[in-house]
DNA sequence: TTTCTCTGTTAACATTTGGTTAAACCGGTT
DNA sequence: AACCGGTTTAACCAAATGTTAACAGAGAAA
């Protein structure tokens, strides 16, 4: 799990080439998604989150610079490389000008292609501060620190989590008091949903209930065919 | 603040063709040095503070490829534009894995060249603003100054750190109680993130667990799957 | 009830990742 | 050529993590 692969954007609407530059990426640890033009382009990089683009310049209904300045406008940190057939001077100003990472006229080597993707991603791999997860749980008595993996009681000896059991909780605990759905966790953690990832789910719930009773005031109830419920009683609301 | 100039240092041994860039960027606000060859190079670099290399890739006594790399020893985070005039595909992956920038076959148009250092700095710009420059650092009874390759352990004689030992402990210090992902070491200290890079890394943890086991309440803790934690506890917070 | 499905738990197992040591390698010197 | 510091690769073992099987127990429905 550690890197899950990096997620590219292809947007190219040539389709024999496009596939080609798909497999190759793919067969090199990328993950890649392909759109045929710069409208389907943009629609694609609204639904997920990638990690760079690489655009066509000349395309049908949306060219490759008018679509990388509607993604600079949702985004503009990720790194884009455009491609193009001809080398006119005036389009890699104007790439340059929309914020290009990187320029290549086809045709292009695929390694010097591969090169410049591992250079960007090293540049970004600095600063990228990563999405603003929350990573910090009060949960009655403990303390989940998801980044680390720690679920702290009180001043005790923190309890290290496998990443499966830190993720299930972290789950629970966005839920909290309130329902989370089984097939969210499968989907979420073991990105899959059968018979035997829900069994496995329900190894890691008894795990966590395990170390959840130290306080008596949490609990991880089950919702018969529906999911889990992350639950925290409050001791005596107050007291005067 | 920021009024001056950025510094360009412009290593290119043809004559005519290295004055002429020099002029053109001097009339586009950069302040250039220009060095005929990479021996000269080197020793320029190594007097002053530039915001950028242009480096001309054959050379004679030492060629683009060798002097950037002395030239990363110094500096790991200086951007590098190469310059060649042969647009060999072995070149430029060579480039790139030495850490360069961007690539330029000759020959170029100028404001193509323009507006790729214009991008460039604008990435560092915004890149690397937390990454501040930071080479010293206390750790526990440990003292390290990055720079000279110095641990330190109260008042004993310093340790040398070799480069490598030396920057791995440093991005630790870096994260100081916090997760430094194996990732970032990778691209970061190794430039590349494979089986291999990974298990050389763990080597060195084992190296600097080695040198830090003179302080007891220094450790590096490995998050499995994660990375590393350099964690510093601090003795009895206070006593009564 | 009976029966079926869903859940809880433990333990065995398989797989992946990390720790350590030693040997190989490499570029630069002696 | 032998050496040297630094780094990488190999090899082996240990620890961490995840999956599956097996079985007991609960819940729902007939």
């Amino acid at each position: 799990m550690e890197t899950e692969n990096k997620k590219i954007l292809l947007v190219e609407d040539d389709p024999n080439f496009g596939t080609v530059l798909k497999d190759y990426l793919a067969m090199n640890e990328y993950e890649v998604t392909h759109a045929k033009n710069g409208m389907e382009g943009f629609e694609k990089f609204k639904k997920d989150d990638f990690d760079l683009c690489i655009l066509d310049v000349m395309m049908p209904y949306k060219d490759g610079f008018t679509l990388a300045k509607e993604i600079r406008e949702k985004n503009e940190e990720i790194p884009i490389i455009f491609l193009t057939a001809k080398a006119m001077k005036e389009d890699v100003l104007k790439g340059y000008k929309v914020g290009a990472d990187d320029y290549l006229n086809k045709p292009f080597d695929s390694e010097v292609l591969l090169m410049k993707i591992k250079a960007i991603m090293q540049r970004k791999a600095t600063d990228s501060v990563a999405d603003s997860k929350q990573f910090e749980f009060e949960i009655g008595d403990f303390h989940l620190n998801s980044k680390l993996r720690f679920l702290t009681f009180g001043d005790e000896e923190p309890q290290k989590l496998s990443p499966k059991e830190n993720e299930l909780l972290r789950l629970l605990a966005l839920h909290e008091n309130d329902l989370m759905p089984r097939e969210l966790a499968l989907t979420k953690i073991w990105r899959d949903d059968n018979y035997f990832t829900s069994r496995s789910m329900d190894v890691y719930i008894a795990k966590l209930r395990k170390y959840l009773k130290k306080d008596e005031n949490v609990e991880i109830l089950n919702i018969h065919g529906e999911g889990f419920r992350l639950v925290v009683k409050n001791k005596e609301e107050e007291k005067a």
